[in-house]
DNA sequence: TGAACACATGAACAGTTGCTCATAAGTTGA
DNA sequence: TCAACTTATGAGCAACTGTTCATGTGTTCA
């Protein structure tokens, strides 16, 4: 890992950070982003793994794709998302090993 | 890294992850973390960093504290406060070299 | 073409967030 | 003890967020 310490000065790279960190902020969002994490999915694949509503799975969609995290292709009547950025799966494996550890969760 | 996947599963750890990640969404916050990052710091040493008032500053070190994400000590008049948890740190720096890439800036 | 299906979008609304302002609380030196 | 200094806190408020509800758009198959 480079010296990201001279990043800190950087207001526009911070600001960009936060942001990624928004998205995964949201327990929705989280989800569907850990659900394409194994893989591409449809909107309605994505509901099942959510539990909310279609509509809501929408909006959060079009937010994660507004901010460059998710790419859509269609096939057919379905919509298919996928991850767009790998660094998205790095920061939710880290992210969610560190919740497991100060959860003392095991991790397989 | 372990096997992450099954941890999509755990609500409690995906809402943990979340939080953290809620943390580092906000830019006031993200600077207080970062400059923490760097050594411990007093209130007014972080108000310089990030250039909001005192009050702001207050604010955010309680929320930051009531996460467990950084501890204070008191040095007489003053409050010093440092990270609690080394994850955030690597949070950081992930979350900063995948920004800077995303913008095309160069990485020391 | 039209009905059925899958997804997207806009408006509206309650809940939350981050700030300011005023003030309180803790510490030091005179 | 009191004034000066540093940090913390509560109330209030404008801005933002995530959802629902209603409806629109795009696609397939009969």
């Amino acid at each position: 890992m480079g010296d990201t310490s001279a990043l800190f000065e950087n207001d526009d790279v911070v600001y960009a950070a936060t942001q990624i960190f928004d998205a995964l902020s949201d327990f929705t969002r989280f989800q569907i982003l850990g659900a394409l994490s194994q893989g591409e999915k449809g909107v309605s694949e994505l509901q099942e793994v959510t539990n909310v509503s279609q509509s809501a799975i929408s909006h959060q969609l079009r937010l994660l794709r507004d901010r460059g995290l998710v790419s859509a292709r269609r096939d057919g009547q379905r919509v298919i998302y996928s991850l767009a950025d790998e660094h998205v799966t790095t920061l939710l494996n880290v992210g969610l090993e560190h919740a497991a550890e100060d959860a003392h969760v095991e991790i397989a």
